[in-house]
RNA sequence: GCCGAAGUGGCGGAAUCGGUAGACGCAGCGGACUCAAAAUCCGCCGAGGCAACCCCUCGUGAGAGUUCGAGUCUCUCCUUCGGCACCA
C-alpha cells in the first residue's frame, strides 16, 4: 500500500473496476426488496455547477447505504434537455440549440462519472430525443379524446417591438430584456390540461405522504387553495347578461358597494367605445407583465365604466367599475367589492372615494372606518355577528353563509361551489427547442389530434436559428400537412410544450428506457414508486406538483398502479458563496469572482479588506449569495476535482452543511475535508503495514480496548440513524472524525489491540463508503485482501460492546448546572440523588435553604428546586 | 403583496422527544519537529469577572410568555432566503 494518498491513481482504479464489472446496472429481481433513488435530472446548461454536485452527493449517498442493506438499487441519470436557455445560447454563439444541447450533455456525462455517482448509464433519457417525446405526444393525444385538454385564449407576455411573445424571466422592471419596451399583456389561444379536475386528489393525498417536509405539503395545499363559496350572478342596467362573481364570503354580501372587473372584460370594452378616457384607461390597463408578483405589488387602478349593477337583495345601484388588478384569465373576470371587510377593496374605496359599509361586528371592537384592522376580514372570530344586514341581523359567519346562499339557489340565480385557487395548466410555448405540439388544425374539422401512427411529430434539429422566430414558424413547409380526418390541405401547431410536461414523467422513463413499442411496461411498476426523490427546494411547487399531477394521468391510462410518484422528498438547500464587486458608472456594480480576491484578516480571522488580485486594488465585500453568473460567485467544482480529486469535493460538500439547509462553499473548508482523508489513509496504511493480524476475543479486553470498541458501536449506530432516518450527513461524518480521533490516541499494538484496530478500520470504511467510495474501495482492498467493498453489508451494532459500568449524570439547582457526578450503571433514584447531594458545589448552593422539589431525569439529570 | 423557511462563537455548523449551549471542522494563537519551509503532531480558542486550570455572571436576531428547566414550545416584531404558474 502506498504510503501516500494519490487521489488521481486511486479514483481511477476504482472508476474502473466499477464500470468493468458493470458494478450499478441493475435489473427487475422481484425475489428481493427494491430501492429508487432519484436526483432531478439536470439542464444541460453546460457543465456541472456546486448545486448538481450536492444534489447528486446526496442522491449517491442514499443509494449506496440502501444498497449496503442489501436491497435492489436503481439509480439512473438523463437529461431534461429542452429549454429556453439553448436557444439564447444559439443566438449568442452562432449555432443550433440541438448541437449545443448534445455537446453540454456528453460534457457534464463526463463530470458525473469523474465524480464516481453510481448511475445505471444504460437507462439515461434525454428528452430532446424523439425516442422519449414521442410518449408525452401520445399521452396529450389520448388525453385529448378523453377530455382533459382544451384549448382557449390566455394571457402572454407581449413585446410589441420585436412582435414577440417573452417569458416572464424575459421581462425586466416591466420591459422586454432586448428591445426595452413596455411589456403589454396579449391574449392568445393556447392549450390547457385539466389540472384542476385532479384538484381535490392531489390536495387529499398529500396526507398520505409521511416522506415529505411538512414545508413542502403546506406550500402545495396553500397553492391549491380549495375555498368553498357561493357563485352569484349580479343584474346589469341594460344588459341582458348577468355579471357573475365568486365569493367566499357571501355573509358579507350586503356590503358590496362597487363591483370591478378586468380591462379585457366584454362589458369594460362594450362601455369604453364611447369613453374615450376608459378606453385611454384599459389600454393603460394591459400595460404589464403577467407574473402574479408584478401584479399584486403594482399600484392598484380603476375607473368607472359608467354602468350600475343591481345589488340582488337590496335592489340598490351598484357602480361597475375596470380595475388593473382583476384578471381576465382567473375565474369569472369580475368580483364584488365588499370595502369594508376585505384589505384590497378597503385600500382602493379610499383611494376612489367609494363608500365603505360595516355589515360585520366582533363583540364591541369599535369600526374605524379610515384605518384598516384585521378583525374586519377575520370570519373564524366565534364572536362575529351580521349588522347593517336587514334580515341578516344577528347571524354568525356560517348562518349567514348558509342563508344567503340558499336564497340564491332558490332563486336559481346562484350556487354553492368549491373553488381551487389551483388553475388549469397551461403548456403552449411559443418556442423553438422544445416538444412539438401534436395537433392539426383543418378548417373543417378544427383541431384534430395527430394520430398515433403519425407520431411522433419530429422537431426538426438542422435549422437557421436567429433568435426572434421560432424555426418551426418560420418555415412554411414545416407546419404543412393535410388533415386525418378529411384528408384536406391543414396546418400543423407550431407551438411547443412547457418544458415541465418533459419533467413530469421522465422517472417512470428510466424504468424501461429501452422499451420502443410502449410508453411504460411492466417493470415500471416494479421501481415505482420512486422512494427517495432528491432535489431543490425551489422545485416545492410546480415541478412536484406537476409530476404528481402527470402519474395520476398516467394511473388512469392504466400505465401506472401507484397514485402517488415520490414516497420520499428530501428537498436540498442552496449553495452560496460570498461576494466581492466595484461600483462602476452610475453606480452599476461589477461583480468580481471570489477566486481572484486576496483578502487580509484581523487577528481574529474577521476579514478586514479585499483586493484584487490582478491589479492590487480595493474591492468591496458584499453578502453571501446563491452562486451565480449575475453575481460571478460560482465556483467551478471541475477545478476542485482536478486539484483535490472526486472524494474530496464529495466529503466536503456532505459535510459543511445538513443537506436542506444552504450550504457556504469555502475553498479553506475544502482543505480540511482533504487533511481528512490523508489522515484516514495514514492510519489504514499504518495499521496495515504492521502485519497480519489475530482475531478479536471480545471476553479478553482491557479497558482501554473495550472503551474503543464502545465507542465504535455507537458511531455505527449514530451513523446509520443519520443516514437511513435523519439523513443528516454532516452529523455522521463528524461522528466517524470523532471515533478516528480516539482512534489516533490508542496507542496498543498489542494483538488484541490490533484486532480492535481492524475492526475500527473497517468499519470506518464501511461506513463512508457511500460518501468517499473511491478511497473506501481502495482501503477494503487492502483491509480483505482484494474483496469487492460493493458487496459488503453495513456494519452491525454490537449491543454488548454499548454497556457502560457507569453514567454521568448533570445536577442542577433551579434550573442551573452545578455539577457533573458518576452514578454506578444500576444506580436507583434515591442513589442518585444521594450521590447528588453529597456533590460540594450543589451544598454550597442549597445550603440553608428548603429543597422544594427535586427532578429526577433517568440516565441524565438531576434538578433540585429550592 | 401572498405562501413557505431560516437567524447559535471570527466562520460553516452540533445540541435528534423541553434537560450539560458551542460536538465536528475551518480560521486564528502558542509549542514540537526542521538549517528553513511545507507536511505532520501536541495544546489553547464565546464574552466578562477572579490570585486560581476551582468557580461565578452573561450569552442562541429583538421583545414578551409558558415551565423546576427554553436554542428547542406560544405570541408579537425585525432581517435574510426560496416560490408565485412562460428560468429550470
Amino acid at each position: 500500500m502506498q504510503e501516500q494518498y494519490s487521489p488521481a491513481d486511486v479514483e481511477r482504479a476504482a472508476q474502473a473496476f466499477w464500470s468493468q464489472h458493470k458494478s450499478f446496472e441493475v435489473a427487475e429481481d422481484p425475489a428481493r426488496e427494491k430501492f429508487y433513488c432519484l436526483s432531478m435530472f439536470p439542464y444541460p446548461s453546460g457543465k456541472l455547477h456546486m448545486g448538481h454536485v450536492r444534489n447528486y452527493t446526496i442522491g449517491d449517498v442514499i443509494a449506496r447505504y440502501q444498497r449496503m442493506l442489501g436491497k435492489n438499487v436503481l439509480q439512473p441519470m438523463g437529461f431534461d434537455a429542452f429549454g429556453l436557455p439553448a436557444e439564447n445560447a444559439a443566438i449568442a454563439n452562432h449555432t443550433q440549440p440541438a448541437a449545443w444541447t448534445y455537446a453540454n450533455m456528453e460534457y457534464m456525462v463526463n463530470q458525473l462519472q469523474r465524480l464516481g455517482f453510481a448511475y445505471d448509464w444504460s437507462r439515461r433519457v434525454d428528452t430532446c430525443r424523439p425516442g422519449y417525446y414521442r410518449w408525452e405526444q401520445l399521452l396529450f393525444t389520448r388525453l385529448m379524446k378523453k377530455g382533459l385538454v382544451y384549448r382557449k385564449n390566455a394571457v402572454v407576455n407581449w413585446d410589441p417591438v420585436d412582435q414577440t411573445v417573452l417569458a416572464n424571466e424575459q421581462v425586466v422592471d416591466g420591459r422586454g430584456w432586448r428591445s426595452g419596451a413596455l411589456v403589454e399583456r396579449k391574449e392568445i389561444p393556447q392549450w390547457f390540461l385539466k389540472i384542476t379536475a385532479y384538484a381535490q386528489e392531489l390536495l387529499d393525498d398529500l396526507d398520505r405522504l409521511p416522506g415529505w417536509p411538512e414545508a413542502v405539503k403546506t406550500m402545495q395545499r396553500n397553492w391549491i387553495g380549495r375555498s368553498e363559496g357561493l357563485e352569484l350572478q349580479f343584474a346589469v342596467e341594460g344588459e341582458a347578461e348577468p355579471l357573475t362573481v365568486f365569493t367566499t364570503r357571501p355573509d358579507t354580501l350586503m356590503g358590496v358597494t362597487y363591483m370591478a372587473v378586468a380591462a379585457e372584460h366584454p362589458l369594460a370594452i362594450k362601455a369604453a367605445a364611447n369613453n374615450p378616457a376608459l378606453a385611454a384607461f384599459l389600454k393603460d390597463a394591459v400595460r404589464s407583465g403577467v407574473a402574479e408578483a408584478e401584479l399584486e405589488t403594482a399600484e392598484k387602478k380603476g375607473m368607472p365604466l359608467g354602468i350600475d349593477a343591481i345589488h340582488p337583495i337590496t335592489g340598490a345601484k351598484v357602480p361597475v367599475w375596470a380595475a388593473n388588478f382583476v384578471l381576465m384569465g382567473y375565474g369569472t373576470g369580475a368580483v364584488m367589492a365588499v370595502p369594508g371587510h376585505d384589505e384590497r377593496d378597503f385600500a382602493f374605496a379610499h383611494a376612489y372615494g367609494l363608500p365603505i359599509r360595516q355589515v360585520i361586528a366582533v363583540g364591541d371592537a369599535v369600526y374605524d372606518v379610515e384605518r384598516w384592522q384585521d378583525w374586519y376580514a377575520d370570519k373564524t372570530d366565534p364572536q362575529l355577528r351580521l349588522v347593517n344586514s336587514g334580515a341578516y341581523d344577528g347571524l354568525n359567519h356560517r348562518q349567514a353563509f348558509d342563508a344567503i346562499a340558499a336564497r340564491f339557489e332558490q332563486a336559481g340565480t346562484g350556487r354553492r361551489r368549491v373553488n381551487f385557487r389551483l388553475r388549469d395548466w397551461g403548456v403552449s410555448r411559443q418556442r423553438y427547442w422544445g416538444c412539438p405540439i401534436p395537433v392539426i388544425y383543418c378548417a373543417s374539422c378544427d383541431a384534430v389530434p395527430v394520430p398515433e401512427d403519425q407520431l411522433p411529430v419530429m422537431l426538426p434539429e438542422e435549422v437557421a436559428f436567429t433568435g426572434v422566430q421560432s424555426p418551426i414558424k418560420a418555415d412554411p413547409e414545416w407546419r404543412k400537412t393535410t388533415c386525418p380526418h378529411c384528408g384536406g390541405p391543414a396546418e400543423r401547431e407550431t407551438d411547443t410544450f412547457d418544458t415541465f410536461m418533459e419533467s413530469s414523467w421522465y422517472y417512470a422513463r428510466y424504468a424501461c428506457a429501452d422499451n420502443d413499442r410502449e410508453m411504460l411496461d411492466a417493470r415500471a411498476n416494479y421501481w415505482l414508486p420512486v422512494d427517495q426523490y432528491i432535489g431543490g427546494i425551489e422545485h416545492a411547487i410546480l415541478h412536484l406538483l406537476y409530476a404528481r399531477f402527470f402519474h395520476k394521468l398516467m394511473r388512469d391510462e392504466g400505465l401506472v398502479r401507484s397514485d402517488e410518484p415520490f414516497t420520499q422528498l428530501l428537498t436540498q438547500g442552496m449553495v452560496v458563496k460570498e461576494t466581492y464587486y466595484r461600483e462602476g458608472e452610475g453606480g452599476k456594480k461589477q461583480w468580481i469572482n471570489p477566486a481572484e480576491v486576496e483578502l487580509t484578516l484581523d487577528a481574529k480571522g474577521q476579514p478586514l479588506s479585499a483586493t484584487l488580485n490582478t491589479d492590487g486594488g480595493p474591492v468591496t465585500i458584499g453578502g453571501v449569495e446563491k452562486m451565480s453568473k449575475s453575481k460571478n460567485n460560482g465556483v467551478d467544482p471541475q477545478a476542485l476535482i482536478d486539484a483535490y480529486g472526486a472524494d474530496t469535493v464529495r466529503l466536503f460538500a456532505m459535510f459543511a452543511a445538513p443537506p436542506d439547509a444552504s450550504l457556504d462553499w469555502r475553498d479553506d473548508g475544502v482543505d480540511g475535508a482533504s487533511r481528512f482523508l490523508r489522515r484516514l489513509w495514514r492510519g489504514v496504511q499504518q495499521h496495515v503495514a504492521a502485519g497480519p493480524v489475530a482475531a478479536l476475543d471480545t471476553s479478553a479486553l482491557s479497558a482501554a480496548q473495550k472503551a474503543l470498541r464502545r465507542k465504535l458501536h455507537e458511531t455505527i449506530a449514530k451513523v446509520s440513524d443519520d443516514y437511513g432516518r435523519r439523513k443528516t450527513f454532516n452529523t455522521a461524518i463528524a461522528a466517524v472524525m470523532e471515533l478516528i480521533n480516539d482512534t489516533a490516541r490508542f496507542d496498543d499494538a498489542s494483538a488484541q489491540g490490533r484486532a480492535v484496530l481492524q475492526e475500527v478500520w473497517e468499519a470506518v470504511t464501511l461506513m463512508l463508503q457511500p460518501i468517499v467510495p473511491h478511497l473506501c474501495h481502495e482501503l477494503w482492498q487492502h483491509l480483505r485482501g482484494g474483496d469487492d467493498l460493493l458487496a459488503q453489508r453495513w456494519p452491525a451494532v454490537d449491543a454488548a460492546a454499548l454497556a457502560k459500568d457507569s453514567l454521568a449524570i448533570v445536577v442542577q439547582v433551579n434550573g442551573k448546572l452545578r455539577a457533573n457526578i458518576e452514578v454506578p450503571a444500576g444506580a436507583g433514584k434515591d442513589e442518585i440523588l444521594g450521590l447528588a447531594l453529597a456533590d460540594e458545589n450543589v451544598q454550597r448552593f442549597i445550603a440553608g435553604q428548603t429543597v422544594k422539589k427535586q427532578i429526577v431525569v433517568p440516565g441524565k439529570l438531576v434538578n433540585f428546586v429550592v
